[in-house]
DNA sequence: ATCACTCATGAAAACCTTTTCATATGGATA
DNA sequence: TATCCATATGAAAAGGTTTTCATGAGTGAT
């Protein structure tokens, strides 16, 4: 069935040696104008493919990468995949994905297996802040990218969105629009990504001269049903009557939950409350009303981990040489954000 | 660095032969228990660990398996992948996932890779119903499972769902809730699922002995767009007096811009018109009204595919042998489908 | 004590490339 | 014409396993 033609047998066709054919196919020495042919018609002929392990063995190195995710399903997720398998097809190199449904020893597995496939390189997004599975790879001479979480125990090559400054953005835009007692959401604690956000907000707060009121936050967890709870938690600490009128949700999957919720009891989104939510998931777009958010360019974050990646793999793969890229936000303006709407509008 | 300690290192670390290593490590043969001991004292001294190249070169084979889907963030395809995942990591066998984006030379493409990855097998859902990729692996002697969408020019074996019992239940739980002109959404044409759900449709009206009616279907895309292009497309050839009060929609991803295009429109769902989709997708829980659909068991599809396709490999290597596992499905009530509400509730 | 046989082990081949090193050929230079 | 170099090519080694085949030691039977 499979292709057993073998190097060996293109030369035998060519009446060339093995050596030869080799040369010819990598092009890594020269060889005359009529050898080449014949190797080129001989490789046709036979429909030659050469063998994916021999060459492995011989120049150890798998031309195969990994990339680990918390959440395949997850939209950002998907979208950043997306983004960095689109760049290695390019180079013609392979991907194997890793998805450890945020649990840690899930990713301490993949690892693992990336280990054994021998990968060339490797582009996390850890699950935790601590990076056990990032330093694996580090100590297996694995060059290594960390994309959207900073590994906070650390240096290592980043990709990052500029998270702080998008919790100013969607603070101020808040603001903008008239919110003057604006609370916050939070993300679960030890993930960079959620950690700048809040940042953002308070800085925000303070520079316009508001001061800080803690029980304006809750915390959450990233999840839709841990946004619900939030939600319902700011309710008890403020009652209905002291209600933030806006609310900073570190995520768009929570600020849905909050949405949700809110329908539940009655408070009407945007008119009383108005939301800011942050990934611009597909999911934002579709619901009722639909999701104001801080946009980060995603796709392009897998493109650019992808080449940071190759040219440690190919250029300097001295893993001491760290840098980092932080990406600019935007703010997509949608309807949840249009606080008192009824007021001004109609 | 990497471990440059190969089998020979043990061999001579625990006084043996690299080929009484092989035989311990991988079972292949009887050693007595005095130098077992002994080599296994080595491995963990020195850390070995198998060099995977020069195993798959001498096997022949990659312990790699690929899944092919058409879009990774579909939380349909990354629920099935996850059922594949963990049950090849169960057999401690690696995965390379691959989105087609819907496109079919992507999906070629991806084909080509997998092959020159040297997979040992792998899970498709064909982009279309024409199945070259498919067949490309079939010629090259790799063992394939088809999964959700069947192939249609070729005998293989594949992991379903009842599509057509889902139409019917969907059809039959419009008409329990009181429709009495209902519609359909089809999906892309061409493939098997969105055929045999249209096919269930059909089925249902003759059993209950009603007439099939042209102007109640409308042609649509699998896509949020494309669900509101459809219903609009309904609406333009029934009036607004004679539109359907109740459409099946081929799935859940249409059905929300149906949701979303009635609203525009002023049309109450589920109070002047029920739907019903299928997949029973995160968002489908999310959306308000929550939407009524036909859920099948996805991540069971995936491990049953993994299941058949190692079957497939390590016992009856004859793609001739095909079979076919056809999985039920069942209704996920909620309240996009509770027609009339308004009249019988409250 | 010899033969037949089992069982554990080692040597070497095989898997298929890539790459180093050596060689032959031809052309240019002295 | 002899010498030197560059260039194209081939032979062989290396990469790290697994597996076949051979061998040697031990066991039980005659």
């Amino acid at each position: 069935m499979g292709d057993e033609v073998t190097i060996m047998d293109v030369a035998e066709a060519a009446g060339v040696s093995p050596s030869t054919v080799s040369r010819v196919i990598n092009d890594s020495a020269p060889v005359s104008e009529s050898t080449r042919s014949k190797v080129v018609k001989a490789v046709d002929d036979l429909g030659y493919r050469p063998n994916k392990f021999a060459h492995a063995l011989r120049k150890q190195t798998s031309e195969v990468f990994g990339v680990i995710v918390p959440d395949i399903s997850n939209p950002f997720f998907s979208t950043l995949i997306r983004g960095a398998e689109d760049r290695f097809h390019e180079n013609d190199l392979s991907l194997i994905i890793c998805d450890t449904k945020g649990e840690l020893d899930k990713e301490q597995r993949n690892v693992e297996m990336l280990i054994k496939e021998r990968v060339d390189g490797a582009i996390v997004t850890s699950a935790e802040g601590e990076v056990d599975g990032i330093c694996r790879l580090f100590e297996e001479g694995i060059p290594v990218i960390a994309v959207d979480r900073e590994p906070t125990s650390r240096e290592i090559t980043a990709v990052l969105t500029d998270d702080e400054g998008s919790g100013v953005q969607a603070t101020q835009h808040l603001m903008e629009k008239g919110c003057r007692r604006i609370g916050f959401i939070r993300g679960p604690s030890g993930i960079s990504t959620a950690e700048k956000r809040f940042a953002g907000y308070r800085k925000s707060l303070e520079e316009s001269g508001k001061t800080f009121k803690p029980e304006l936050v809750a915390q959450g967890d990233f999840t839709f049903e841990g946004g619900k709870r939030a939600f319902e938690e700011l309710v008890r600490l403020n009652g209905r009557e002291e209600l933030p009128d806006g609310i900073v949700v570190a995520n768009d999957m929570m600020a849905v939950g909050v949405i949700r919720k809110a329908e539940e009891l009655g408070i009407e989104v945007p008119e009383d409350l108005a939301l800011v939510g942050f990934d611009d998931i597909l999911l934002s777009r579709l619901i009722n009303p639909p999701l104001t958010t801080v946009s980060a360019p995603t796709y392009e974050m897998g493109q650019i981990a992808v080449d940071f990646l190759l040219e440690k793999v190919e250029v300097d793969r001295d893993m001491a040489n760290s840098r980092k890229k932080v990406l600019k936000t935007h703010l997509v303006e949608r309807r949840s954000s249009q606080y008192g709407a009824r007021r001004n509008g109609y």
